[in-house]
DNA sequence: TCCAAGCTTGACACCGTGTCAAGTTGACAT
DNA sequence: ATGTCAACTTGACACGGTGTCAAGCTTGGA
C-alpha cells in the first residue's frame, strides 16, 4: 500500500470513480477504467488483482475524498436523542448520492463475489452503527416507541435508510434529495419516537 | 405458446422455481436448470431462447401457482380505508416470500438487461396500483396525513413495501415473517394516517 | 553502465450465454 | 414397411468479460 508511488493509483481510483458516478447505463468494465487513466488493461491488473478489490479501494478512496468518517461523526454531537436522529439522518441521507455510483456496482457483484458482499457488509457497518446511536439516544431520553423491542428499532432505521430506498424514492419516483431527507426524518421520528 | 406441449415447458418452470426458490448461494446457471429438468442446455434454449425470457416466465408461472392476482384482489375487499391498507400490506407482504427466489434472479439481471428490467418493473406495477388504490381509501375517508401531498405517500408506501426492504429485515436481521408484516402494518399506519 | 520498477503488447485460459449443424428417437400416417 | 415430423441429442464454436502469463520497452537512480 504505503510502498506505491501515489500518483498512478489515485488517477485510477479518480477515473473508476469518476466512471462508475456518471453511471452510463452499462455496467463499467475493467478495461474502461484502465482506458479512462491512461494505462492499459494489464497495468490496471498490476494495481488491482480483482475487480472487487479496485471497487472496494474506490470506495475507500471516495470516503476519505468526501469526509464520510467526520460528517457521520459530527452528527452524533447533537445532544438530544431527537435532534441526534435527525442529524444522523440528515448526514447520512445527504452522503449517499455522493457514493451511490461506487455503491451501486460493489451492491451489483455482492451477489456473485463473495469478497465484494464483504467489502460492502463491512462499509455499511458504520451507518448500521449510527443507527444504534441513534436508537441507544432516544432510548436514553425515554422517548423510545415501546413498538420495537430489542434491536428492532435499529433494524427498522437501517432498512429505511438502505441506499435502495434512496435509489427508488430519488432516482425512480423524482423526489429532490432535500424532499427524501426530510421525509425520512419525519418517517422515522413517527415510527420510532413514542408518541405523546 | 398454447402450439407448445405443456409437459417439458412446465417441468422446466418448475425446476427453475425449485432452484431459484432454494437460492443455493450461487448463481442458477441455464445448464443447472436444464439438468433439473432432464434435458439438454441447448434443448433448453429451444424453449427459451434468452436466460431473461425463462425467468420472466418462471415469474408467471409462480404468480399463477400462487394466485397472486386473485389474492392481491382480495385485499380490495375491505372497506375501510385503514382495513384495507393492512390488509394489502398483509396479502403483499405474505407474498413476498413465495416469490422471492425469482425475483432475486429478475433483480440481479436488471443491471444488465433490458428485457429484464422491464418485466421485472411491470411486475411491480400491480403492486404499486395495489399501494395506490390503499392510498386513495385513505384519501376517501379522510384519514391520509397531510405530510404527503401529491403522489408522496404512494411513493412511500410502494419504497417501504420493496422486496429490498423485506430481504433485509427477515433474511438479514432475521425477523420472522410476522414481525415483519406487523412492523410494516404499524409504520404504515403512523406515517400514513393522520394522527388523531 | 547496469539494474529495477513500471509499463507495454500479445496471447491465452476460463466461464457463462447463445448459436449452429448433424444425427437419433419415437409417434403417427400412408 | 416407409416416410416424415417434432423433440431431443451431442459436439463444436463465437462472443464478451475477467484474470494470467511471458517477453520486450522506457526511464530514473546507484
Amino acid at each position: 500500500m504505503s510502498s506505491e508511488k501515489p500518483d498512478t493509483r489515485t488517477r485510477i481510483l479518480d477515473s473508476a470513480w469518476k466512471l462508475l458516478e456518471s453511471g452510463t447505463g452499462g455496467e463499467v468494465r475493467m478495461s474502461d477504467i484502465a482506458r479512462a487513466a491512461g494505462i492499459s488493461r494489464q497495468a490496471l491488473y498490476l494495481h488491482f488483482p480483482k475487480r472487487a478489490e479496485l471497487l472496494v479501494a474506490t470506495t475507500l478512496h471516495v470516503d476519505a475524498v468526501k469526509n464520510v468518517d467526520a460528517r457521520l461523526a459530527a452528527s452524533r454531537a447533537a445532544t438530544g436523542g431527537v435532534e441526534r436522529l435527525d442529524a444522523f439522518i440528515e448526514a447520512w441521507g445527504n452522503y449517499i448520492p455522493e457514493i451511490y455510483g461506487v455503491g451501486r456496482a460493489l451492491m451489483a457483484m455482492q451477489e456473485t463475489d463473495a469478497e465484494a458482499r464483504h467489502a460492502w457488509e463491512s462499509r455499511m457497518q458504520a451507518v448500521r452503527e449510527g443507527c444504534e446511536a441513534a436508537v441507544r439516544a432516544l432510548e436514553r431520553d425515554g422517548v423510545l416507541s415501546p413498538d420495537h423491542p430489542g434491536e428492532r428499532a435499529t433494524d427498522l432505521l437501517w432498512t429505511l435508510l438502505s441506499v435502495r430506498n434512496w435509489e427508488q424514492l430519488v432516482r425512480q419516483c423524482g423526489w429532490t434529495q432535500k424532499d427524501y431527507v426530510e421525509a425520512m426524518k419525519r418517517t422515522a421520528r413517527q415510527t420510532l419516537v413514542r408518541q405523546a
